[in-house]
DNA sequence: CCAATTACGAAACTGGAGTTGCGTAATTGC
DNA sequence: GCAATTACGCAACTCCAGTTTCGTAATTGG
């Protein structure tokens, strides 16, 4: 069942993203150098690249380990359950955010995932398939709220997530302004409870 | 008044730009070389360092005059003025994400912009700026509505407005949709709606 | 043991961003 | 006219991502 030729050397793998991950949070995206991975990793280039075709797909491999694998709670409080939802998603872009090298307002690594999705056909593909999973976990709470009368009937469950998720990200990325429990209570409350007077 | 020395030759920055731009849209951010843009512009690769520092610089200012300035409409209809508003920024998206040079669901130059953004102080202090003027002009149209009684008293007109942009731009960089007047609509029907079942 | 296959290391190479040094051109202030 | 100042072109240069070539090592199947 094993491959044919010789096997891959397994401790490479480890070795390499934890000596990429110490550059990019010392020296942030730009300051990652390949050639300085190989050599700290004590392993060829050509190596490097038979595991990472490029330096972007290197850097998303280091970054995906830094996103827990947020689960979610349900715990029949749709409010309450949404905050936490989104808490851990800004905590997520937080630490990835980290990872920029540059202090101040900035996306930090953030954008420069973002770019890279759009660079390389694959990497956009498995972002994608990533924030499906969770879009749909998601919206799965959202209907179990809708469903037992929490939320209304007529409910757009897509648009909603937009908007929460979404606002975070414009956040983080575009006004880099930080996000807190404080911000991700707000955001909840504004898209639960809605802007016009008809109440 | 003039400035001391020699003074920069007008018509280059003009011609540059046409030809960063028809480059950009062409063979997408990427397939922007600025050895070629200076030899198809007939100046010198100092010339162009002389005006943007790097190419990020040159790319953002070459994707800054596809931005219409999005002038805002106040009817006194607070729904119809949000959708409307909301259009002309997927307008803008998706005119920068025609720039990415890569077909299918792919950010295009939008990514590359929040990446150039979140490299160089500059552009991201700058972006900043412009994002804050439109931020100023929208949230007053949402406190002019408030006023006159459209929407709630104790409304956050902060976290409205993050939401509606934000799900725009989350769309167009992370799950790659198109974005078109009917989710612009969705999304300020669910927004000013809210989801609650209090009604 | 042997052929096929895949991994690895080393070194040279390509291409593009950004820099540097230098000679020359255009302008202002005097 | 002359000095100071800034723009320009040209060419060589550094740095880094990514590629190519080639010799060698480890593994499977027969």
């Amino acid at each position: 069942m094993a491959p044919r030729g010789r096997p891959r050397d397994t401790q490479v793998d480890e070795r390499v993203l934890r000596i990429a991950a110490a550059l990019i949070f010392e020296r942030g995206y730009a300051g990652l150098s390949i050639d300085e991975v190989a050599e700290q990793a004590g392993v060829a280039k050509t190596t490097l690249y038979r595991r990472w075709s490029t330096k972007d797909h290197l850097a998303v491999a280091v970054v995906a380990r830094l996103q827990a694998d947020d689960e979610i709670t349900d715990t029949g409080d749709i409010r309450a359950d949404l905050v936490d939802y989104m808490e851990k998603i800004a905590a997520g872009l937080n630490r990835m955010r980290a990872a920029g090298g540059r202090e101040g307002p900035s996306a930090g690594a953030v954008g420069e995932l973002v770019a890279a999705a759009a660079r390389h056909e694959d990497i956009g593909r498995l972002t994608r398939e990533q924030y499906a999973t969770r879009n749909t976990i998601a919206l799965a709470l959202i209907e179990r709220a809708r469903v037992r009368g929490e939320l209304r009937a007529d409910l757009d469950a897509e648009a909603l997530f937009d908007q929460l998720a979404g606002a975070l990200y414009y956040r983080v990325m575009i006004t880099g302004a930080p996000i807190d429990r404080a911000y991700a209570e707000r955001l909840v409350s504004s898209a639960l409870e809605g802007s016009l007077t008809c109440h």
